[in-house]
DNA sequence: TTGAAAGCGTTACCAC
DNA sequence: GTGGTAACGCTTTCAA
């Protein structure tokens, strides 16, 4: 075990207060430059690190993110915590994960977290706080912003689920299509049920806007779960049922189309030929499989938050608020295609 | 903002000692019923929370540990991460992410979380340290578990890649396939190189155990970089070639595969009757996909390092270390049939 | 079973 | 420009 060295001792061996120590150290004005290379020579030689612990509790502030999200094994959470750990490392962050499962509510757990001091911030991906919450929130004061959702307190990164969902639709309707599937539900997982609600409110949007009656255009599947199982699963059920077909599916998220695709194929449905789908994500598979996808950027939405708690982090009593709108666009690949004549 | 209150008002409330909250809240023994039960209260009526900082500060453990890995953004990272919030979690530890870029060496920053006593453990997943590097760790005496690779110091879950490679060879050599390509390499990312050579020899000497010669039957494409796109790459190139293709392809990763074998289909090269793929991980898609691979246990490897880290925080100086060597098992699939007969 | 008090290693304020 | 010294909020002996 290497003997830990504290301040203190780099204090005494390069002759100066501790005071003066730290302050070198963390580059501070009021140091004289010969002083501060005694005390950064001797800080080396002993190989000095600052107690984080210690640190954090006399200056108030831990450097650490947390994030919370229903779960962390998924495309989308993996490629926004590639995003925040980006800006966080280098402004000298750390990032905290927790997972919240669906069923507990989230309240407790920030409340934890936050008065705790283990984290300066809080960013959350899908998660949906009621105005309740938001008061809690707002009484911490604590910095926070939320991927996904919305709230009265705390700046937020979404996308328009709504406009998304009609661009996808729109797409199909173009294309002659007449008998649409909207697939989306969160049975597998109550949290996402906001998203899949507004996208579903899109899609019928859509179809009412382009003069069309959605009660007679549109069908709709609740039990995708935004999984790639999901989407196997509705399209098994669609191979075996005895209405007609939709010829055109929007799904609510990648995976499920890529699910429903692989499915369709396996019982030899053809592929935009008898079937068009359309995904929602811009998956990195989605390229390859040529699923037309409606595209949001996941990685900047990362980028983004990150950047909106760094930005936060000195106020402490937030009460304006940042609420983007990220960019989404219709990506078209070969899943989707003309309606079949009959 | 709410008032924070600390263990001085919990103790004033109910009326003890700070020393005696403290053991109360804690569930520590010699604590009469009647004194927790007003401690508990006084502190639940104060909504009271220990802070993290200051416990962390006087009793040496932070109750975090740090997962160390190249990047986040990819499908096995993000099992893992899950796998280890898993069981993390429900011990009442925080999980740290960080990423580290392929071209830093990534003892400096082990070295600060270590010293700046951020956090009590370390999981690493895919870092190749060298013997030097174990020498320093031993030295800080830190509980240190590595997936994906091997040290003198520290734990290790590992797959056991050469014979990985040798289950995906074998079965395509069994299926008649006697020109073999194996797609690896660490091209777009030089910390996966030691994995990609193991798998190379496997194949190699899969060849070689059934009679072949290697030099004839194999060829090798070292830019595959273990992505998608790098697959896609490898079977563009295959395209434009005049040599004659591979029948059988051994890849390193299945998102090689996917690529590969999307490639492929662009290309009207049916799969399997032209080229047979192997894949590498079972990756979700892989079942959808009808990708033939060598599955591993991602999840699991997860949690069993958050296992052994947790074990391990015990000994303050470990030295006998847990080597495991997780399971690996062929999946037949879609993607792999007889060598075409000429 | 309970309490007093000494740390834990910094930071930050206030003199000098 | 530098040093002394209270905090920071808790855990942990050691006595009582």
């Amino acid at each position: 075990m290497v003997p830990r060295s504290t301040i203190d001792d780099v204090a005494r061996l390069a002759g100066v207060s501790v005071a003066t120590v730290s302050r070198a150290l963390r580059g501070l004005p009021n140091v004289s430059p010969a002083t501060r290379k005694r005390v950064e020579s001797a800080a080396a030689e002993l190989t000095y690190t600052v107690d984080a612990r210690a640190s954090s509790l006399a200056s108030g502030r831990t450097h650490t993110i947390g994030l919370v999200a229903p779960w962390f094994d998924s495309w989308y959470e993996s490629k926004v915590i590639s995003g925040l750990e980006g800006v966080l490392a280098p402004a000298g962050y750390d990032l905290l994960v927790y997972a919240i499962k669906t069923s507990v509510r989230p309240m407790p757990i920030l409340r934890e977290r936050v008065r705790s001091r283990t984290v300066d911030g809080i960013i959350s991906i899908d998660v949906f706080f009621d105005e309740e919450d938001a008061d809690g929130l707002r009484a911490f004061g604590v910095p926070l912003v939320l991927i996904g959702s919305r709230l009265s307190y705390g700046h937020s990164v979404n996308i328009d689920n709504h406009h998304g969902a009609a661009l996808a639709t729109s797409h199909l309707l173009e294309l002659g299509h007449r008998r649409i599937l909207y697939v989306g539900g969160a049975q597998d997982n109550e949290m996402l049920s906001p998203v899949s609600g507004a996208r579903e409110t899109g899609v019928r949007q859509a179809i009412r806007d382009a003069g069309f009656d959605d009660a007679e255009v549109l069908e709709v599947s609740l039990d995708g779960g935004f999984s790639i199982a999901g989407g196997t699963r509705v399209m098994k059920r669609l191979v075996e049922r005895a209405d007609p077909m939709p010829t055109g599916i929007v799904c609510g998220s990648d995976e499920m189309a890529m699910g429903l695709i692989a499915e369709a194929r396996r019982n030899d449905i053809s592929i935009p030929e008898r079937i068009s789908v359309v995904g929602f994500d811009d998956h990195d598979l989605a390229d390859v499989l040529g699923v037309t996808t409606v595209r949001q950027e996941v990685y900047e939405h990362g980028e983004t938050a990150g950047r909106l708690v760094l930005e936060t982090l000195g106020d402490d009593a937030p009460d304006s608020f940042v609420h983007i709108d990220a960019p989404l666009e219709l990506v078209v690949r070969s899943s989707s295609g003309p309606a079949p004549s009959r």
